[in-house]
DNA sequence: CGAAAATGTATATTACAGTAATCATTATAT
DNA sequence: ATATAATGATTACTGTAATATACATTTTCG
């Protein structure tokens, strides 16, 4: 019923840390590009409290918000690899493991027993 | 007033293909994985809707849904280099342009005429 | 083909993300 | 040092993100 944002509200610390550090690093951009947080905000069309969220690595804030200030910033780019299928080593391994993929039944075996 | 969400209502359209293409991303590194979304959601602490809001690339939800996915399948690594100021070629021209940074004061530079 | 699982779609509900306004603090440049 | 801009913090308000339930559709495999 209610909704506990179970993800946002404590996320794996894997997860805090890498939102940390993005936050860092689009605010080291910012600076480098010599923008306020209002001008940033105001490129994005958000509010600039949006904008400290991102920067303080805020969970619960919308992906958009967070691409939207890699694309002001002209980084969104380097989203182009993340997850991407050729890079995904672990994952070609296991494809190749098993048949194809699409993630079918589960169980039974035919061995009923 | 209100709270149109800005960014995520209608998002440039270079932040809408990335968050397609990342969703696309995360869905074949799943199935990779011979994951059901329901799996994929219940390691990651999220109901099922989630996953598939993320799949196909939804710009409102939150940016640890995103990240928690990537956790999960062991994709987090990838983040890493997204924003990095190393890797923030044009940052580092700005930097060297003028001095330090600091979004300091705008106007004003003694040529008051 | 047909059973079973996976995924899509729709609706209702509720906690919270995003907003705005204001004040406090910090940093910059003259 | 002092004015000015940037950022941080707080409070209040409102739309909506995430949830659950239910049914439809698609896909897989025996």
């Amino acid at each position: 019923m209610p909704r506990p944002t179970k993800i946002g509200g404590s996320p794996p610390a894997a997860v805090e840390e890498a939102l940390e550090r993005l936050g860092r690093n689009i605010r080291t951009a910012r600076l480098r590009r010599k923008l306020s947080q209002v001008e940033l905000a105001e490129r994005m069309g958000v509010s600039r409290f949006v904008v400290a969220d991102i920067e303080r690595g805020k969970p619960t804030t919308g992906v958009a918000a967070y691409l939207g200030a890699l694309w002001v910033l002209g980084l969104l780019g380097h989203m182009r690899e993340v997850a991407d299928p050729d890079h995904d080593d672990e994952g070609k391994t296991l494809e190749r493991a098993h048949g194809p993929m699409r993630a079918g039944r589960r169980r039974a075996l035919s061995d009923d027993f």
